[in-house]
DNA sequence: TCGAAATTGTGAAAAAATTATCAGGAGGCT
DNA sequence: AGCCTCCTGATAATTTTTTCACAATTTCGA
């Protein structure tokens, strides 16, 4: 969990044997735990996997990692398992990780320069940040990461250009819906939003929200 | 959401009436999001809100707002509403937020300085970062808002000694289950963790997860 | 090649969460 | 006061998600 209030939004859906069917959010969540469990199998040279193995790293049970992947299609085979290599580039195909997602941050402040630095370890993994944004011009100009620091006036055509896929969100509180409406103008349709603020995007934006003090209240909740 | 997926444990419960009732973990982190809306009617003057509003604020049902509240009691004047400031209290006290919850940050990377900074909203709300640990002597001795850094080696120690209620986790893989172990032997019993990676831990401790990474892969399955 | 063991895929059951519905209290207007 | 409207609290209905259970399929050792 993370905690999230999703904006909902248009259907998603895969096919299968010419059925729609809508997928659950919770299952995508688990397909990337899955995808990064298998990688950890894959680099201990491990070549397959039941899906009782699976579910107990993650604490899942094996029937909702059976159906998790019937979403998609039947790739295991019975009385072995699923190859672990198999499985792992089918999930990659099907998260679109695949190919490389394009990322840009907006709000390069304490919080948006620590998410800066933990997408490092995507690089590798199919993701890549093409660009920061930021109001402070003393900021404009650096480069982290490799990618570099533009003023946000310039969000829009920067944007388009570098062809980002998915907006990071961490900015003030304050600013976020103004960042969103033009982020969404310059064609945007995934935001995954760090600040305390509920979004207003229009259908067919996913937003997706992080916001760390409901965790830590929550937790609170639980003391005792 | 964030997303998360939680360590089971022991039955969190509140009386009513006499009975015991377990509250769902969903409720418990829109119990968050109440106080958030509260806390800004209240600093525009609202006196006095209706279920229907709270949920337009957070995009939920109306019906929900009234399931949500009415498992800790009956705190609404029908054809009125609530009373904001009643409200947030109760909200408060239920949260146990009312007190001052103490917080230590374990890992002062990139993403543990972050949230170190961010805390620092919190300082006035109720939470209070009382010590951070790190690995790196270098870091020791030094102090983030106001809150000194330790070696980890001494973790234990402090932990007890200054009370504290959560522990924050943002050390690199691998070394996550070793703090979390320790972390319980001093009698923690809430941690939130940042690292991308499961945690096993005796009944009766919570365990949050906040996977950065989960969100950005899930986002990226419904681009296009 | 045969039979036991393992494990999938899936329909059905169970559990959890969300949404709808409605009786009745409260406040305000005339 | 009487009436109308708003809104809660409670419960019922619905939807979504998870878990169970087992027939069907494949592997693997003898």
């Amino acid at each position: 969990m993370l905690t999230d209030i999703e904006a909902e939004l248009g259907e998603l859906t895969a096919h299968r044997e010419g059925q729609e069917l809508k997928i659950p959010k919770a299952v995508v969540k688990r397909l990337s735990l899955y995808s990064r469990v298998l990688q950890k199998f894959s680099i201990s040279g491990i070549d397959k996997v039941s899906s009782k193995d699976l579910g107990e790293s993650l604490g899942l049970n094996s029937a909702q990692v059976r159906k998790d992947l019937a979403y998609f299609g039947q790739f295991g085979v019975p009385g072995l398992g699923y190859y672990v290599e198999e499985l792992r580039t089918r999930i990659k195909s099907i998260l679109g990780t695949d190919r490389t997602v394009r990322l840009a941050l907006v709000g390069v402040g304490n919080l948006g320069q620590a998410l800066l630095s933990y997408t490092t370890q995507f690089q590798r993994e199919g993701f890549k940040l093409v660009a920061a944004f930021d109001a402070d011009k003393r900021k404009v100009g650096g480069e982290r990461l490799g990618a570099p620091i533009f003023h946000i006036d310039e969000m829009e055509r920067h944007l388009k250009d570098l062809g980002v896929d998915i907006v990071i969100l961490a900015v003030p509180s304050g600013v976020a819906q103004e960042v969103v409406d033009r982020a969404v103008q310059a064609g945007i349709t995934a935001i995954l939003n760090f600040v305390p603020e509920r979004l207003i995007a229009p259908e067919g934006v996913k937003v997706h929200y992080v916001d760390l003090s409901i965790e830590i209240e929550s937790l609170s909740f639980y003391l005792k």
